[in-house]
DNA sequence: CCCGGTTCTGGTCGATATGACGTGAACTTG
DNA sequence: CAAGTTCACGTCATATCGACCAGAACCGGG
């Protein structure tokens, strides 16, 4: 096939008037742990294509709007939560054909919410529901358009973000206890943790989980009360990744 | 401002005809090591806005192209340089009025490569050159649109790269010393490393460098003849990011 | 040809980090 | 109060990391 719609080499010289025109979507894939289990929200779409499948909310960027704005507004309107600094752009979806009526190019973004399922009766979508990750992955839930691929990508990302950052403290409340903490990893990673190296990791990791004085409520078998921490704020970036740690340090 | 000009909920609704209409772009930071100094290929602008100023290279995506076949497409016009594998797509950006023209959203990429510099004249780019990475970052060559932003995500990328896979190689030869790749190190991290321990380092990663039998010949002060090696495969990666290490792993 | 200068390469050593595990403290239920 | 459970803290062996040293292998000049 020819390419060069509109001099597809610009910006050094194309005609302004002249380029193939897209429709830009923001799409969310929202995480949350229920019980122990990874979940992600999922709207039923009621037209075609892929009419009454599974699929991540999103919908259309505005021109007056930054990517990151989008999805904020995205995010509100299917959950009313909001909190920006726990979005994080993880990548951009193109295919041709991935929307078969049209040129569409999404943007996909990350959210980590403590218990959304309260909060899902709220949203403007016709029918919402949180779905486990692990039907997503093996094929139980089919999803509408590529986003399996895309929910595939935000889970990597979100277990390399659980290293270099804190935050799983999204996933749990506003106070928690560092077994709550552990779970979020063990879910994510797919892992058995010690407790007690657990501990030891978290608390030296400056600027993650902060002590409260005070502690929880023993659970229903009994056990000593563990501490409550609340989350550091040591998780909001803007751009895409940092952390230059070094492979091997001369003088 | 009021929002839903194509009812902004989507995808369980919306009409197709009635979207807002971007243009969708790829950019593309191709860094380059010369003499130990990081740089980035630039475009001269020929005409409004910006006109005049440096710009990343980049083009249109078409209808028809996967947004990294688009990547491809435009790295292959600009350098004649052919290697899939090296282009690493690391954010989008989409702020309103970033073109004053018209709606564009852009998806950047990274590419590394080795001497792009005998390369840059085949470009059918009006001006092409290799401009320090530090002389963008103080402000000496002032960008066109977003793209000092887009420069500053991609160093940052560039720089967790570094350590997560074996993209260091991508700057240096088919064959290379390990001193040459330590400076690759030294360069993007802005640190001194011990040779030694680089060493160790470096061949303990399984994947990243391979051991041909050849030795370089020394340099002009002497020097023990350094080993050649060359590139593993270990830094071919399709999606956003891999890597779940453990905090602290159980039994 | 020897010698100082240079670079590469292998090794040592102490500090720190990691994984495994033991023990007492604090709370539950029966 | 006894038994069971969970949390908090400490110990210990091993692995990794940063600093550094010394020998090997090359250069140039005297």
């Amino acid at each position: 096939m020819t390419t060069r719609t509109a001099r597809a080499q610009a910006p050094a010289g194309y005609d302004p008037s002249q380029f193939p025109a897209f429709a830009v979507t923001v799409d969310i894939v929202i995480l949350t742990m229920v019980q122990g289990e990874l979940q992600v929200l999922l709207v039923r779409r009621g037209q075609a294509p892929f009419d009454g499948m599974w699929a991540v909310p999103g919908g259309f960027k505005l021109p007056t709007e930054t990517l990151d704005q989008a999805a904020q507004r995205e995010l509100v309107e299917e959950t009313r939560v909001d909190a920006a600094s726990l979005l994080t752009q993880f990548g951009a979806y193109g295919d041709p054909g991935r929307d078969p009526r049209m040129n569409v190019v999404t943007v996909a973004y990350l959210a980590v919410l403590r218990d959304v399922g309260t909060v899902v009766a709220g949203s403007d979508a016709a029918e919402a529901a949180l779905v486990k990750v692990a039907d997503v992955l093996d094929g139980s839930v089919e999803l509408a358009f590529d986003h399996l691929r895309i929910v595939r990508d935000a889970l990597a990302r979100v277990r390399v973000e659980l290293e270099v950052s804190g935050i799983a403290t999204a996933f749990v409340g506003t106070t928690f206890t560092l077994a709550e903490l552990r779970s979020v990893y063990e879910a994510v990673w797919g892992v058995h943790l010690d407790g007690a190296n657990f501990r030891r990791s978290i608390v030296a990791e400056q600027g993650w989980v902060i002590p409260t004085g005070r502690h929880a409520q023993s659970g229903p078998a009994g056990g000593k009360p563990a501490e409550l921490f609340r989350a550091g704020r040591a998780w909001k970036h803007g751009g895409p990744i940092r952390r230059p740690r070094r492979l091997t340090k001369g003088k």
